[in-house]
DNA sequence: GTCAATAGTTTGTCCTGACATTAGGATGTT
DNA sequence: AACATCCTAATGTCAGGACAAACTATTGAC
């Protein structure tokens, strides 16, 4: 019970308070002081000890629960879940994920135009008839060998780009730095087998299996600002996810 | 700007405040009386109008952000969000999914086991050494077409189950009524090509595309319930899914 | 006319306090 | 010894207030 998580709080730093508490009790689980079952104090003896609200505490472990790292039940206490689970899929680009990872992915741009929209890309950005958007297909290489093949379609009234710019950095990168604040994206998940103009691209046979991902990602102001069509060898990539309960 | 939403909040429900505020926003939305973009009136003057404390207001907002219906900006004010977007990935089974969208799913039970877990299922579900655990492949239709071949690990000391329950009812439909409240589950979905042995149970031809889908879902406990590798069949079932930035 | 300082609005954070609800153990009775 | 009842501990809900930070729009100076 006396599970002294020594974490320090520190008042003057702009980082909000309950947020120290979330990272720190994060750290704490990861670096195994906190182990996987153990429980808690209590939220009124744990807010005591760091000098902070009951509210302020609950917040913090509100946002642990909901990362699936603690387990809370009324009248018992809370727990430490199972460590072995992951972070939730987070908003996040493919080249961002690998560049977290260590990996040096490379970007090598097979088509590019500013053009009229058809009407599907309209429908899937929301946009007015005549618009034109950024129509280009990249292809992904991690450590020389082919991974992702994608297409894509961007409205042009948010930052400018061209070939050059999406071969060397990602497009979530591009858009960040033209002032959008991602806030959502829906995907949807699927698989297919590789035809003939994806198998030589992507290195490997037609016929061989590909994961496929579209994606729609919305800012925070509510625009649709990008639409793909993603394929991924499925020997070389997955999707992993934790759901939560609410 | 007069943006009278006519909620009524029942204080005697055992409902909590927040959370009816949360489903009349919601139901608001999506009845169109809240169009997409429209902005909201101020979380103080919201309060007021429903005799509620700015906490409790934002609480319910809070939720509403999280799930992706509303956006707040600082000094600004709070905004609808496009109503396109699905909601996100909750944590349920196929067998739901597909009820509550009315079809009607069958289940064939391919086999059934409660035999000693192997060194794999042990680890998945971080069982001691020795342990039984229910095995056990289903192959799931509707409307008579394949869709789905499931095999599962489930720990036997929370309910017991056959071969008959299997059959008429869903696994996650079992493991509440015996107790089991989940909390969350990691997933991995990936795609493959179908073997000798998938194809004519799916009713396609080797070598087609199939999504893949390992689980491994945990309950309020900590406890590890359940474990499965599941495939689909990718012209029939895709995984769709909103992913919120935080 | 253009630019910078300023005031006002709105959300973000944090506090104290109170009562309700639930789970589980302790107690007492049969 | 088995059972029902009470009590305690912990989380869940709600209130009201205070100040900080960020964005907008207006105002003022040059």
């Amino acid at each position: 019970m006396a599970n002294q998580l020594s974490l320090s709080i520190d008042r003057s730093s702009p980082v909000p308070l309950y947020h120290q508490v979330v990272q720190g009790i994060e750290a704490a689980i990861h670096s195994g002081i906190l182990e996987p079952g153990s429980r808690l104090d209590n939220e009124i003896d744990l807010a005591a000890q760091l000098n902070l609200s009951r509210p302020t505490m609950r917040k913090a472990m509100d946002e642990l629960v909901r990362a699936g790292l603690l387990v809370r039940k009324r009248g018992v206490g809370t727990q430490v879940v199972s460590s072995q689970v992951r972070r939730p899929l987070e908003l996040s680009s493919l080249y961002d994920d690998l560049s977290n990872n260590g990996k040096k992915p490379t970007t090598e741009v097979l088509s590019f135009s500013h053009v009229e929209a058809d009407a599907l890309t309209l429908a899937a950005l929301q946009l007015p008839t005549g618009s034109k958007v950024y129509h280009f297909t990249r292809l992904r290489k991690v450590g020389g060998k082919p991974l992702a093949l994608m297409e894509n379609w961007v409205r042009d009234d948010i930052t400018s780009m061209d070939e050059a710019q999406l071969a060397n950095e990602g497009l979530y990168a591009i858009l960040r730095r033209g002032g959008v604040n991602f806030r959502l994206a829906s995907q949807r998940i699927g698989a297919m087998i590789a035809n003939d103009y994806q198998a030589p691209l992507l290195e490997t046979e037609a016929g061989s299996a590909l994961v496929t991902m579209e994606r729609t990602a919305v800012d925070d102001t509510g625009r649709m600002v990008e639409t793909g069509h993603h394929v991924y060898r499925a020997d070389s990539y997955s999707f992993e996810m934790t759901l939560v309960q609410r």
